[in-house]
DNA sequence: TTGTGTTTTACGACCTCC
DNA sequence: GGAGGTCGTAAAACACAA
């Protein structure tokens, strides 16, 4: 059985450190891999009015055509460990028990696994098709991403910190996202790698101002890496698949 | 519960590159 | 001029302490 240790609301089933009472708000999602496009479950169309699922102006992509496709494979401006990539978001961190566990097993994108049946999904259903190309409506402000496509969008991202015109047809296609959605995903989690290295470069700064004789904390950027134990557990996997 | 802080989607403004 | 980049921000979703 998969177990999803990609959130901390989904580790609750598998290790019992959640109530369950959040796991049943995942009622369906599931978005079955199967390297076949799913249609999406809403309507982008209104919300997304450059450039929604349905929206294949873009995706009447030439194989052979991109324009600023294949960014050379380092990570500009990420952490100095350009190997190991740091892992500290929160919702991939906050599984303590996970890597005790020690047991994540990584599932494999084609084999057709459902793996994400316990990830709370409020508003999955739906996507107001807003006409006028007013984007944000009260209604529906932001969805929320499913796990899969989470853990998805989070592999690409440590394959490659900008995706390529080609990958992200394809992940949005996989992952029935509109590629608007997976550029917009992978520009926010960028923003948030900057963020994360700006707080770990302040701690170290701090660091070694006020205990200039630990020569652990300081220097070292990736402290948060190895601190939390499910942090590696993901980027093992899929570097792994690398 | 509820109040609060954090994270996650999504956008606009502005910039650079082709 | 268009596509995609960063940066800042809004607001929903979420976690968690009180």
């Amino acid at each position: 059985m998969y177990v999803c240790y990609s959130h901390p609301t989904c580790l609750d089933e598998a290790t019992g450190m959640y109530p369950s009472s959040q796991s049943v708000r995942h009622p369906t999602q599931a978005l079955s891999m199967n390297s076949q496009y799913i249609p999406p479950p809403y309507d982008f169309t209104g919300y997304h009015h450059v450039q929604g699922v349905g929206d294949q102006s873009t995706s009447a992509w030439n194989p052979f055509y991109s324009p600023r496709e294949e960014y050379p494979y380092s990570f500009p401006g990420s952490s100095p460990s350009a190997g190991q990539i740091s892992f500290t978001s929160p919702e991939l961190s906050g599984t303590p028990t996970a890597a005790g566990g020690g047991s994540y097993t990584p599932y494999n994108l084609i084999s057709g696994q459902d793996p994400f049946s316990c990830r709370r999904r409020p508003h999955e259903s739906i996507r107001p098709s807003v006409s006028g190309g007013k984007t944000r409506t009260k209604d529906k402000y932001r969805v929320v991403y499913t796990d899969h496509q989470r853990l998805e969008l989070e592999k690409e991202f440590q394959h490659n910190r900008y995706i390529t015109m080609r990958r992200k047809t394809e992940l949005s296609m996989a992952l029935s996202l509109s590629e608007r959605q997976v550029k917009i995903w992978f520009q926010n989690r960028r923003a948030k790698e900057r963020k994360i290295n700006r707080k770990k470069l302040q701690h170290s700064q701090q660091a070694s101002t006020t205990t200039p004789t630990l020569p652990a904390l300081g220097g070292h950027t990736d402290i948060h890496v190895t601190t939390s134990p499910s942090s590696n557990i993901l980027s093992d996997a899929i570097s792994e698949e690398y």
